[in-house]
DNA sequence: TGCTACCTGACACTGGCCTGAACGGTAACA
DNA sequence: TGTTACCGTTCAGGCCAGTGTCAGGTAGCA
């Protein structure tokens, strides 16, 4: 496996270098997001170690901006915060693990083992489900040749259904993807959202499926 | 998702399969590693909760066992120890994750969907029962190569004949998976509904036996 | 044969869903 | 600073699929 870490701290962050190379992995290590952001755009990953608190920014922030290319490379998030807060937080941003300093390096080896036992490569960032040509790093959407813009709300439910075509989404987990974490929502907004999206995107590309939720049509319609 | 809740202690039981349940996933609560065996061999999950300590046995054992089966699905172990050890044992021991009761809820609804994300691209298991082949997560049903719609109410019971497929179940089992637990019906609605279903699923598919309840016919017909 | 359990077409009602419209907030711009 | 345009959210009204009930018919059993 080839892992970029991002760590500022000397120290640890030549420990964890070696520990995970004497695991038999190829390792990158850069010390801040600026470092970082050019590391992914030049070389694929299997796995991505991220320290939260780095000297031109905040872990979060790569992150996001990660996920939102399209990226689905395993982030491992490595931090000295331990509220539940904030570990829900990384874990919606977008990561996939978590380890709290201090913490035992054959822990770290066993956490890197399970996601390399889990891991698979990386989806082509073009997808093209119905008649729509999604473009995931621009946020962009060609419905039958045509550009359809979408708002950011829009998008981001819009990215829910893409995680897999065809896949049922329930009205709380769509509206996870707007709001904080357990947030309740009285009002009918998502329905608001779908409706508007069909709009856009073509009346039979979202499904209602009554009682449970909406599905995207992964096929021609 | 299915996810298979392995736990003992009736409150947090509860509590965690409610949760779950509101994230919009389907839960099984099973009490012992007994019952959570034969679980596992009759459906398919996409994610199983593990505690550790259980009156028939220690979670590991199961854990083993099911990785030597070569069975890959995601394990988050439940567990009151924090000893280092214990997690790397764990993780080892094919474990992905771990969360250390007491746990905020909140958080492990954040964990169970960082798992769904990891497992985002991944076909949902199917179910085939007789000649219908069925996915569990996505409520969708395919007969004979043609899909199937069922309302929720017809899923509600479709779901509890597919947990065992040929097993009898009484009217009473049926209408405590449509109402409230407890709730009298007076009327003829699980015949009703039964009706409704094999006209969708075919004639053959649901079996009456009379003066008992109905089974789910789990062979070809 | 009669008795009982079960099946199913029909129907009224409810509540989930859709959508046009309006309101407040915000960011860009002159 | 005021103006404008757009976005997110809420509300209200209307529609209709899903649900529960009933009644008449059918099949199993003694």
């Amino acid at each position: 496996m080839r892992v970029l870490l991002v760590e500022d701290t000397i120290g640890l962050g030549e420990a964890v270098r070696d520990q995970i190379s004497d695991d038999g992995h190829a390792v990158d290590w850069v010390q801040s997001l600026g470092f970082a952001e050019t590391s992914v755009k030049t070389t694929s990953y299997n796995l991505i170690l991220l320290d939260l608190m780095l000297p031109d920014g905040h872990g979060f922030d790569f992150l996001k901006k990660l996920r939102a290319t399209g990226d689905t490379t395993p982030v491992i998030i490595l931090t000295a915060r331990d509220q539940v807060s904030d570990r829900i937080a990384g874990l919606n941003a977008g990561a996939d693990d978590y380890l709290v300093k201090p913490f035992d390096l054959s822990e770290l080896s066993a956490r890197v083992a399970a996601v390399a036992r889990r891991y698979r490569g990386n989806p082509n960032p073009l997808v093209r489900v119905g008649n729509l040509e999604v473009d995931l790093g621009d946020h962009r959407i060609n419905r039958n040749g045509q550009p359809v813009e979408l708002t950011a709300r829009e998008w981001a439910l819009f990215e829910g259904f893409l995680q897999r075509p065809g896949i049922l989404l329930s009205r709380a987990q769509l509206e996870d993807r707007l709001y904080e974490f357990g947030a309740e929502i009285e009002s009918n907004t998502i329905e608001v959202y779908i409706s508007r999206m069909r709009k856009k995107l073509g009346h039979d590309a979202i499904v209602t499926v009554r009682g449970m939720g909406y599905r995207l049509e992964p096929n021609e319609h």
